[in-house]
RNA sequence: GCCUGGAUAGUUUAGUGGUAAAACAAACCCUUGGUAAGGGUUAGAGUGCGGGUUCGAUUCCCGCUCCAGGCUCCA
C-alpha cells in the first residue's frame, strides 16, 4: 500500500467512526481504499440512508478528526477479538476467516474508535485528513455475493491537498460532458426508445454512418488477413444450442425458446454454432487450415435490467466475430496474428488507455471439459503472450465456459472498465460438434477453434469511442465531414455548387443555406463537431460566377482559421487524411 | 434482480396545493450580416403511468414503468 492508499484507508475508519456516532446501531463491515478514494460498507439495519445524509456525516467526521492524533495497532487473541466485536456478526465472520487462514488478528484505534483491520494507515490523521468529501451512496452485497444481505456503501474521496481534491471533483464534472449517452442524444447518434424495450437501441443515421465506416474497415482489413466473411441466421433450433453446451451453461443469458412448426428455436446468444456449420459443410484437409470464418453479427443476450447502460451494456450485441479453425501447432501463431490485428485497430482509434486481462477458470463456476484440456488451452495462451512479451493481468472467473481468454479492457469517461476485444482458445466445441480434418498421414484429427472479436461489440466499442473522442470523431468517421457556409444568401448558388461537388466526391456534407448569420452557422457546425467548414463570401468569389471557386476559406471545429486556400488542394488533403484514418 | 436518487415542451432547465415559466431548436417576417448565439411574431408540454388524500394535485402519499450511479453479472 502506498501513502495515498493509507490516507484513504484511515479516512474510511473516520467515516465508520462518524457513522457509529450518529447511528449507534449500525454494523460496520469493510472499508478499503479504492482507485479514486475509499468506501465503507455498513449495515444500517432498518434506518434508510440517502445522499441527503452525507453532509451530516461529513460534519461529524470533521468533529471527530480533531481528537485523532495518532492511530495505534494492537494484536488480539481470538477470544478477545470476538468479545470486542460480539455485537457485530460481520466482524465475527471476518475473525473466523482470519483464524482459519492462520493470520494474526489486529485492531487499530484512533480516539475512541476501534476497528478490526490489517493495517495500512497514516501516522497523524489529525494533521493529514483535511481534504475529503463523501460522494455517493450505493448498495453492495456483503462479500460481493448477491445471495447475501445488501449493505449500504458510502463512497468518498480524499487527497493530500485541496488543489488535488478540487481537480478530481472538476474532472468528475468534465467526464460527465463526455458521457456517450449525453453526446449520443445531442448529436443524434443513437436512440433507446422505451417503446421498443430496455437495452434495445436504434442506430440513428449519424451513428449508423460511424458504424458502417468501422464495419467497412473491419471487412477490408480482415479480408487482407485471410478471413472469409459469411452471414448467418439470428435463430436456430434448440438442439443446436444443446450440442454447443449453451443450453446447459449459458441458459440464464438466453431468451425463452419459441415454437416454430412444433420445434423449439432459440435466438442466438453467440455465433459459434453457426460458424461450426460452415466448417462442417465439407471435409477439410490439414492443408486448408487455418480457416477463418468471420461475420459482424448481432447476438441477443438477457442482461439484468439494473446493469443496462446506454450503448455500453445492451441486449443486442453486434460482434466483429470470427472463429478460426486451426491445427494445434498453429494456435500460438494464429493467436498472435489476432493480437497483431487488435493492436492495429487500437492504433487506428488512438486508444492507448487499456489493459489486457487473462481470463481463467474459477472454482465456483461450471465449465465444459476436463482439467487436462483446460490446462492445454491456458498453456497455449500463456505461450503466446510470453512469446510476444505482452503484459497482462490474471483474472480468475473471467474465462468463457468453453475456454480461457485474453480480453482488451478499456476505460470509459468515468473510469469504469469495460471488456472490449477478446481472444479465446477452445478445444471443447470442436469436440462437441465433431469437427474433423484429415492430416498428412490420412488420419482424422480435431481442429482447435480460436474465437475472437477484436472490438468486442460495435455497440459497446462505439459507445466507448464517443467518449474517447468526446463526439469529435476523426474525419474518416465523422457523420458529417464538411459544412458549406455561405456568408449570406447572395452566395447560395455558388455554395450549392460546392456542396454538390463534394457529394459527388463522396464526402458527407451539409449546406447551411438557411437565413442566419455566419457566426450562428459557425456555432452550429462547431457544436455538431463537424471537422471542416468551408466559408464563401465576397473575399472568395470576386464575381458571382457559376464555376467552383479557386480559393476558399476553411475553419476547423477547433477554431483554426485558414484563409484563401486552394479548393482542390484542400480536397486532396482531406482525401489523404481519410486514407490515413485521421 | 438488489440499494440510493431521479422523471416538467423536440432539447436543457425553472416553478407552485389554485390549473405551468424560460432559453435553445422549429415555422413565418424583418435583416444580407465575415469566423461560436442579429431582431420580431407564432406554434408547442398539462408535468412518465395508475390509484389515493383534498373543494382542487404537476406539487403530498402509495404502486408501477423507465432512467442514472452502485452491487451482482458480462461483449
Amino acid at each position: 500500500m502506498n501513502n495515498l492508499d493509507n490516507l484513504r484507508h484511515t479516512t474510511s475508519h473516520l467515516l465508520a467512526a462518524a457513522v457509529l456516532k450518529l447511528y449507534p446501531k449500525a454494523k460496520i463491515t469493510l472499508g478499503p481504499p479504492i482507485e479514486n478514494g475509499f468506501y465503507y460498507d455498513i449495515d444500517f439495519e432498518d434506518v434508510k440512508i440517502s445522499d441527503s445524509d452525507l453532509p451530516k456525516i461529513e460534519e461529524e467526521m470533521k468533529k471527530i478528526i480533531k481528537s485523532w492524533e495518532k492511530i495505534e495497532g494492537k494484536e488480539l487473541k481470538e477470544n478477545e477479538a470476538k468479545k470486542l466485536f460480539a455485537d457485530n456478526p460481520y466482524k465475527l465472520e471476518l475473525i473466523d476467516e482470519i483464524v482459519k487462514r492462520g493470520e494474526k488478528i489486529t485492531i487499530y484505534q484512533s480516539g475512541d474508535f476501534i476497528d478490526l483491520c490489517r493495517g495500512g494507515h497514516i501516522e497523524n490523521p489529525k494533521k493529514e485528513i483535511k481534504y475529503f468529501k463523501l460522494l455517493k451512496i450505493a448498495g453492495a452485497y456483503w462479500r460481493g455475493d448477491e445471495k447475501n444481505k445488501m449493505l449500504t456503501r458510502i463512497y468518498g474521496t480524499i487527497f493530500p491537498t485541496k488543489e488535488e481534491l478540487d481537480k478530481y471533483l472538476w474532472q468528475l464534472e468534465e467526464a460527465k460532458k463526455r458521457d456517450h449517452k449525453k453526446i449520443g442524444k445531442e448529436l443524434q447518434l443513437f436512440l433507446i426508445p422505451e417503446e421498443i424495450g430496455q437495452g434495445l437501441l436504434i442506430w440513428m443515421p449519424k451513428g449508423a454512418t460511424i458504424r458502417r465506416e468501422i464495419e467497412n474497415l473491419i471487412i477490408k482489413e480482415q479480408t487482407k488477413r485471410g478471413y472469409l466473411h459469411v452471414y448467418s441466421p439470428h435463430i436456430g433450433k434448440k438442439s443446436l444450442w444443446q450440442t454447443s453446451g449453451h443450453w446447459d451453461l449459458y441458459r440464464e443469458k438466453m431468451y425463452s425458446p419459441m415454437i416454430i412448426d412444433n420445434e423449439e428455436y432459440l435466438i442466438k446468444p453467440m455465433n459459434c454454432p453457426m460458424h461450426m456449420m460452415v466448417y462442417k459443410s465439407k471435409p477439410r484437409s490439414y492443408r486448408d487450415l487455418p480457416i477463418r470464418i468471420a461475420e459482424n453479427a448481432t447476438v441477443y443476450r438477457y442482461e439484468q435490467t439494473g446493469e443496462l447502460s446506454g450503448m455500453l451494456r445492451v441486449r443486442h450485441i453486434t460482434q466483429d466475430d470470427s472463429h478460426i479453425f486451426c491445427r494445434e501447432d498453429q494456435v500460438v501463431d494464429e493467436f498472435l496474428a489476432v493480437f497483431d490485428y487488435i493492436k492495429f485497430l487500437l492504433k487506428i482509434f488512438k486508444i492507448n488507455d487499456y489493459y489486457l486481462r487473462l481470463g481463467l477458470r474459477s472454482k465456483k463456476e461450471k465449465y465444459l471439459g476436463s482439467d487436462e484440456i483446460w490446462n492445454k488451452a491456458e498453456e497455449k495462451i500463456v505461450q503466446a503472450v510470453e512469446k510476444e512479451g505482452i503484459n497482462y493481468l490474471k483474472s480468475e472467473g473471467d474465462a468463457a465456459f468453453y475456454g480461457p481468454k485474453l480480453d482488451v479492457v478499456i476505460k470509459d469517461s468515468l473510469g469504469r472498465n469495460w471488456q472490449a476485444g477478446t481472444i479465446q482458445v477452445d478445444f471443447m466445441l470442436p469436440e462437441r460438434f465433431n469437427l474433423e480434418y484429415i492430416d498428412e498421414n490420412n488420419q482424422i484429427k480435431r481442429p482447435v477453434v480460436i474465437h475472437r472479436a477484436p472490438l468486442g461489440s460495435l455497440e459497446r466499442f462505439i459507445g466507448l469511442l464517443i467518449e474517447h473522442y468526446a463526439g469529435a470523431f476523426p474525419l474518416w468517421l465523422s457523420p458529417i465531414q464538411i459544412a458549406v457556409l455561405p456568408v449570406s444568401d447572395k452566395f447560395n448558388l455558388i455554395t450549392r455548387k460546392i456542396y454538390q461537388y463534394l457529394k459527388e466526391k463522396n464526402f458527407r456534407t451539409v449546406h447551411l443555406d438557411n437565413n442566419e448569420t455566419l457566426s450562428k452557422k459557425i456555432r452550429w457546425a462547431t457544436l455538431q463537431k463537424i471537422p471542416y467548414m468551408i466559408i464563401i463570401g465576397d473575399k472568395e468569389v470576386k464575381e458571382l460566377k457559376r464555376e467552383l471557386p479557386e480559393k476558399i476559406s476553411v475553419r476547423t471545429r477547433e477554431g483554426k482559421d485558414l484563409r484563401e486556400i486552394n479548393f482542390y488542394e484542400f480536397i486532396d488533403s482531406l482525401k489523404s487524411q481519410i486514407e490515413n484514418f485521421s
